[in-house]
DNA sequence: AAGAAAGTTGACGGGCCGTCACAGGCGCGC
DNA sequence: GCGCGCCTGTGACGGCCCGTCAACTTTCTT
């Protein structure tokens, strides 16, 4: 017999129409929302602004998110889902503490820069820094922390409570990160000097108690 | 000729009526926010929950501010008031480049905590973390950059970029000071302890290039 | 005491929110 | 191919909040 149609062929992943446009719109969404949260600040963003930058309808968001809060959160979760696995990287492969602290750092870095430029940042300047807590953005932090957890623990790192360490690494990297925004153009490797031998000489010091 | 009235014999600071409505006022819709950003976090609050908080009219509350972002703002410019002074008083009693640090560190701390606990802070849990930079944080954060450059010029601290020091003192003392508040209760000391130790041993390795 | 100045009030038009009944297209079974 | 459900997009709607403003009240001045 004739096969019927050729369309239904595939076994697989070559998802149909439905999820495809699903996973458009999605996209789409958060595309804009990029843009708007970029150009009028989170705060002055309605979720209104957000679908006029796209062909959507303004009740088809809500079968996407609840409320513009939970796009900003889907956007910081995008951006911690797609570094950690640099971290986790740098935890694997480093020689060192000094070495994986040294490239964790300048990931980061990188990550940001690459971030700034692809216009997610430019916030409008006035009004309220924003940051999310979401799961993915925590994972990151757990990443932090077990690395450096694990560097106690095998002894190539000094005894020192591995949530202050974190926290305090973490703080370093991200101010003096928003300080090297502000350079034009950024200057990545001193920036990541300091903040790695900051680090280094920081959780070395506290150490020695 | 006879003295119309004694009312008006003052020469001096006894402010009229008007204008201490007009102090009252302000500070009733400081106090009200304090709380309704508390309870309903910075995201959730309205004006008009604020205005709710007082004896007032909606209409009122555009005579003190333009939006709850500018409350927001004084209530942030208020902490930073506040703690400017304790600041610059660390540094001009300081012995050492350490002292100062410890001394600085130990009431950032404090004020932190004694904050968290006049129930500035419970932030409903979930929502995105929201953080000011008002004139009065900017002269906050230079009184910390002044600091360090003193203590550099001064030949007390190691040559490191004042900026980048403040900053990542900064990241280190607001990260570690978050963690903190986790606890219960909050161990000052051991934080400080910590924080100080951390600084002072970044700033001597990130030197020695 | 009476007029001027300053401040307060709450109702109003406008916009955004989140929902919902409806419509249109996609997938699936025949 | 065909038609039937189901899934998803649509945009209008009631409700709430925003920021303004004309009218009113209180304080200050002369």
């Amino acid at each position: 017999m004739t096969v019927s149609a050729p369309e239904t062929v595939e076994i697989e992943a070559g998802e149909g129409r439905r999820e495809k446009s699903k996973a458009a719109n999605r996209q789409a969404i958060l595309t804009a929302a990029r843009r708007v949260f970029a150009q009028l600040g989170y705060d002055g963003a309605t979720v209104r602004d957000i679908i006029r930058g796209t062909e959507l309808a303004s009740g088809t968001f809500y079968n996407y998110f609840k409320s513009k809060e939970e796009v900003f959160e889907a956007l910081a979760d995008d951006g911690a889902r797609r570094f950690r696995p640099v971290l986790r990287a740098a935890r694997e492969s480093a020689a060192s503490f000094e070495d994986y602290i040294y490239t964790a750092v300048h990931a980061y870095f990188s990550f940001l820069v690459q971030e700034h430029q692809s216009g997610a940042h430019p916030l409008k300047d006035r009004g309220p820094h924003v940051r999310s807590s979401t799961p993915e953005t925590l994972a990151v932090y757990e990443e932090v922390r077990d690395g450096v957890a694990e560097a106690i623990a095998k002894g190539v790192a000094p005894k020192v409570d591995p949530d202050f360490l974190a926290a305090a690494s973490i703080g370093v990297a991200q101010e003096v990160g928003d300080v090297m925004l502000r350079q034009s153009p950024p200057n990545i490797d001193a920036a990541t000097r300091f903040v790695a031998d900051f680090i280094l000489g920081g959780v070395q010091k506290a150490a020695s108690k």
